[in-house]
DNA sequence: CGATATCTTGATAAGCATCAATGTGAGTGG
DNA sequence: CCACTCACATTGATGCTTATCAAGATATCG
């Protein structure tokens, strides 16, 4: 993943080590996102910021898994997303963080200054255009969660949960994946309780659709079930033709 | 920050007459914008574009109201949003739209071709800036309706939803609004089905939280009612103190 | 003013939440 | 090293919220 070393890419030898951020930008653009990034750690339930608060730096991923989430006054609780090793955190451009961001993990981070970053922002063409890309992706995945929280049923939930977190952390055609997060994180993002997500993972079980070896370690075993499942289109083909006859107006 | 009507507010007297998008920004930026937008129309229920299609132009909505949805392969449908005048559609820019965009009623719109407006986008940082904070607040957006479907219940959700109309339509404290769109579309817009909408709406009727003059006319009788329902922290203060005591691990 | 879509209301049922126990695994201290 | 403990996961019994199916009322449009 790191690695796709195509012409166009101009990262430096020692880019393996460099933050995913700087992922195929030009030379120069990734060296000064190097000279801009602090090391930061965060140890698991730690949390990062609050909803609520003034917007401070922005970080990056480097390792391990983080959790948004917005709150209700009463205490009920939505994820709005997880962040993978790449995934950004505080990029909000109003003042105040929207969500709270906590480690689900121990967790390795980058810590960028905002007004640099904003600097560079406006220096770097090519960073500008990457973080167009990124937030155009993630109201993309706002989107897909939408459709996933208001239409499916908790199978068709679960079953979507368990390939996206498979796309996420290994390729698209991996049969086994780990999940680091708990079952109450998975029930607050797919708007499920707990029991209910933990029947679901046990009924496809049950059904041969996947086992586990340990609570947080799952085998997919028969994909095209699964992505019968969750049929929003992400693995199938992109839905091609009649989609004249999709319009509404019935005649 | 940058939507301030400050002293650097530099629109002309015309600006009136001119796009929404072109609010607060320099003279120059707002001319070319002028120059490059064409005026579009669009009748009530009629498609912009479709779910899966290569990305054209760029729309504005000037007046009128669009829907924004997508939908399961077994015809499920999910509203991911409206768009109101000033809004934008078609901005993804990774090639293809992602969902469908519909007019609810007759629309007139602007329409920019992609290709000027991405490079009238690589010269204007005022334009820049007003693209990612647009795209921030839609995600933001897209946080606060993740949250209402995946944890609200049924009153909550339609209490939260007159309550954002009338913050989107008339100011925040109005008092009378005017729902554009049919019950199918709230009910998709809200993860519920169109009786449920109805009887919830009955329901606040008959509680004295609103009345109906016409299925399309609300009027907020006590908005304090509504607001504890919706409960989102939108209209109450912005949760002030207690913050530090939200962290999870337990001691 | 009639025809048709939309909205409302009612009866019933299903899916998921809630409440309550039991099972399991990781970490701790004897 | 093993028992102990605590958090977490699973399973069961029950009930509530909301979906579904079915009329009926109202609005809208030609």
């Amino acid at each position: 993943m790191l690695t796709h070393a195509t012409a166009t890419t101009r990262c430096t030898p020692s880019a393996a080590m460099a933050p995913v951020l700087c992922r195929d930008l030009h030379e120069d653009t990734s060296e000064r996102i190097l000279e801009l990034g602090t090391p930061h750690s965060l140890s698991a339930q730690e949390a990062l910021f609050w909803e609520g608060d003034d917007a401070g730096d922005i970080f990056e991923v480097v390792e391990g898994l983080v959790r948004l989430l917005r709150l209700l006054p009463d205490g009920r609780r939505a994820l709005v997303g997880f962040l993978f090793p790449g995934d950004l955190a505080g990029l909000c451009l109003n003042g105040r963080h929207v969500y709270t961001a906590e480690a689900v993990t121990d967790c390795r981070l980058r810590r960028y200054n905002r007004r640099q970053f904003q600097a560079l922002l406006e220096q770097a063409p090519d960073l500008r255009q990457r973080m167009f890309a990124l937030l155009s992706d993630e109201l993309t995945a706002a989107q897909d969660q939408m459709l996933l929280l208001a239409r499916k049923t908790a199978d068709e939930k679960v079953a979507s949960f368990l390939l996206w977190i498979a796309r996420k952390t290994r390729g698209a055609r991996a049969s086994a994946i780990e999940l680091r997060m708990g079952r109450a994180d998975i029930a607050d993002f797919l708007g499920l309780t707990v029991e209910t997500v933990s029947r679901t993972i046990s009924r496809l079980k049950r059904d041969g659709l996947i086992c586990l070896t340990g609570a947080h370690e799952v085998r997919l075993l028969r994909r095209d079930a699964l992505e019968s499942l969750a049929e929003d289109g992400h693995a199938v083909a992109p839905h091609p033709v009649e989609r004249r006859n999709r319009a509404r107006w019935p005649i």
